[in-house]
DNA sequence: CGAACGTCAAGAGCAGTGCTCTCAATTGTT
DNA sequence: AACAATTGAGAGCACTGCTCTTGACGTTCG
């Protein structure tokens, strides 16, 4: 069989390509309910071909190793929180910028909430011995975080964005060079401390969320987790540049 | 942990119960080693038997079980991390409260940064199946917040706190009680908002740090790592209170 | 001084893991 | 129907955590 037809299954045609697809899907199923419950450091191929009712080397017919399975349950996970957070800022009107920084963020820690082993595997410590291939995992991996530059940005030209603060913290030259390398990059007309205090709102949204998800505040402290979210959300809107209100 | 040992050691006066506490503080060593160059889910107590070269089963007379070895060096990380960031602290004057908070946020960078997979241990997805005993771990675990809330405060009640601007995002009732019960339970001074938007420093600032640690930039965005991340303590500074300048 | 005791390392063994290999059976295609 | 591609089963290797038994050692006490 041609190298070419092997590609994103868009034939599908023959009968044994789709017991296979649905074999993978399978796989990729039970691999998914394996790391919600177990975790992702204890995923196993054994345990999958198990649940699967099948012995475990049957399985390397269909996925290559272990890691490859990591790396579909990572594409997967990334889809699918990308799909949770394009839905949220859908449901926003267009204009509506600011509701969509608040879906976006309350989307992202709703899905963390309710998917916590999936949300480990993005976001928290590398699966040691583990690369991501980044060919097949940058483009699902950078979703979120390109919907949310996507959104300051028609902020910023719309003019609802407030300009940075004079007393701004300086941007040094060498911090300045990589921002200019990302507005090129995507084509942005934020300026520099715009994007600079953008990143720190990324990192902080999803730092919130790991504390909250990894467990870092103790199990009695904030009872009102949504609440302390919200807050911490309109606080980092504010940063982002959006005028209270 | 180091210290622990040591005074152990001091303390117990027959040979044996001194060679046993070596042999425990060896164990806990090489444990640490694994642990920085394979990962903590990858932690092995019969690779560490290897390299104590011993049987496996002789280190189960030393060490419970894994999950024990694991509590070890988790309490044994907090210690190393507060540590360096006690010392980072104290190496500022104690009414320079911009400056030790600076030196808290750089500190535990730099300790993350030298140390990522211990910090993974502590701040990433947690070690499925693995529980940390809360007796254990409480106390040097929130070792650095309670630094930080402490500047914070000290800052508050010599006056170098901005109060909360007017316009600050509300604080629904059931996030004021919780609020509350942290200002009792530490006996804060600093209002509410100011409590809220310190929670919020506090899991931004590890954000910034685990993004950095984990991967979660691209290999190639972001070169002046530290630049940006000064940057984002500068902001986090002036959320906290602190007036420019 | 010798015996009892506490402690220790070693080894075998159980159940689990990832992964490779061979072999037979099934299946789709020709 | 015949052929070839594909698949599942099973054995096997090296690894893991952990338990249990055995034999050896050193200390301590009668």
């Amino acid at each position: 069989m041609t190298d070419a037809a092997t590609n994103a299954d868009a034939g599908l045609r023959t009968p044994r390509e789709r017991a296979r697809a649905r074999t993978v899907a399978d796989i990729v199923r039970l691999g998914r309910e394996h790391l919600a419950t177990h975790g992702a450091a204890a995923l196993s191929l054994r345990a999958v071909a198990r649940d699967l009712g099948v012995v475990s080397s049957a399985v390397y017919r269909y996925v290559a190793s272990r890691d490859e399975l990591l790396t579909l349950l990572l594409v997967d996970a990334y889809n699918d929180l990308g799909d949770a957070v394009d839905a949220a800022v859908g449901a926003k009107s267009e204009g509506d910028f600011s509701g969509r920084f608040h879906a976006l963020g309350l989307a992202v820690r709703e899905w963390a909430v309710r998917e916590p082993a999936r949300y480990g595997l993005l976001f928290g410590s590398p699966v040691p011995g583990y690369r991501a291939p980044a060919g097949r995992t940058e483009a699902p991996g950078t979703r979120v975080v390109y919907s949310l530059v996507g959104i300051l940005d028609d902020a910023y030209r719309a003019g609802e964005l407030a300009p940075p603060p004079a007393d701004a913290a300086v941007v040094p030259p060498a911090l300045a060079a990589d921002l200019d390398a990302v507005r090129a990059g995507l084509g942005l007309a934020v300026p520099d401390s715009l994007i600079a205090n953008g990143v720190l709102v990324w990192t902080s949204l999803f730092g919130a969320v790991s504390f909250e998800v990894f467990g870092q505040y103790g199990p009695d402290t904030f009872k009102a987790r949504e609440d302390l979210f919200e807050h911490h959300l309109h606080v980092l809107a504010g940063l982002a540049g959006f005028r209270r209100g």
